[in-house]
DNA sequence: CCCATATAATTAGGCCCCATAGCATTTAAT
DNA sequence: ATTAAATGCTATGGGGCCTAATTATATGGG
């Protein structure tokens, strides 16, 4: 997370500008008060997601699921996959997929091709776990867009791409995250 | 973190549609984008932080520190005024400043008047850490932020504040992360 | 003046997420 | 056949958080 209630505002960087010649005092600010909305939607749905006992990192895994059978009628997934389409490493997705299973959410099986690899699916609970968040989170974050107008949330994607992009083709702050 | 490299498409929601009332397609893509720009950026900065030997948290605790200095003139802030500044309990307060007293980056020193109370410093070794991130740290940011023109900023800003407002006002999706 | 209550900081114990490194198994490539 | 690559797993460790309990200290009412 983020973190940090009060955002510094433009005084307690006037101190600092002429220190630091790089410090765009508008840049950062932005750049924090991205950061802050952004970690406060995150935990707000981490909390909500955990009342339903589920962690951010296991419903990752139960979309990624869903979204599998969805698109491939319910072949599965292999952990290496899910961990390529997570972001996350192979061994991180086997302790996700330890608790998911141990909790009845997921089914691990052999595949017949090539018996290195593992058939990943959602168990009939899991569903049924899923299908017990969605109504009230989708609810939740069509709730929360509901202030902005359309042309507002065409606006708002389109700056958002630019900043991702920007990320993205960037060598000086190259995103981690995205690139591995 | 949020992590789900392919972000969904429309297509991916379209047979949840008609299942779910409350779902509405173009929240929950912005939903996600949002917090996918958010993470990437949020791990790009970590993985910088880290390099410079110190986490997020700890960053933190060393802007809030710094800002204090700033502000009043290096008076210092207490252990549980650090915790409700940076939104976390004062048990995980203690954690944090523990490894920044064991590597020299904070002292703490009872406090005069009250004797329950500790006051927590920034070293010379710790503003000097602050010194070396702060340059690349700042043009980072700016360099960030450069596609974007002014007048964008501004929109950017005005539509991220709806948002905030937005989350902080509603009964539905309370911001737990900012209510601490 | 004393006690109940509140506040401050810390410790202990625990969970989740995540990473790296190393390993066994299986498959693929030359 | 041998080497290289891929897959899944375990072990280990760290960071960040939390709750609950503990120890000081302060404060206000009776």
């Amino acid at each position: 997370m983020f973190y940090m209630k009060e955002l510094p505002n433009e005084e307690d960087f006037r101190p600092l500008v002429p220190e630091y010649s790089s410090l765009d005092t508008s840049s950062v600010m932005l750049f924090y008060l991205f950061l802050q909305v952004g970690s406060d939607m995150l935990t707000a749905f981490e909390t909500y997601l955990a009342d339903h006992g589920v962690s951010q990192g296991r419903f990752i895994v139960l979309l990624l699921l869903l979204r599998s059978q969805v698109r491939n009628n319910g072949s599965g997934l292999s952990p290496s996959e899910l961990a390529r389409q997570a972001g996350v490493t192979r061994a991180t997705m086997t302790g996700l997929m330890k608790g998911l299973q141990r909790d009845g959410l997921i089914e691990r099986f052999r595949h017949d091709g090539d018996r290195r690899k593992i058939i990943v699916r959602l168990t009939s609970k899991g569903k049924k776990s899923l299908n017990s968040i969605f109504p009230d989170y989708y609810s939740r974050i069509a709730e929360l867009m509901n202030d902005l107008e359309d042309e507002e949330r065409e606006k708002l994607s389109m700056l958002l791409h630019k900043v991702k992009n920007k990320m993205y083709s960037s060598k000086q702050a190259p995103a981690a995250g995205a690139q591995r």
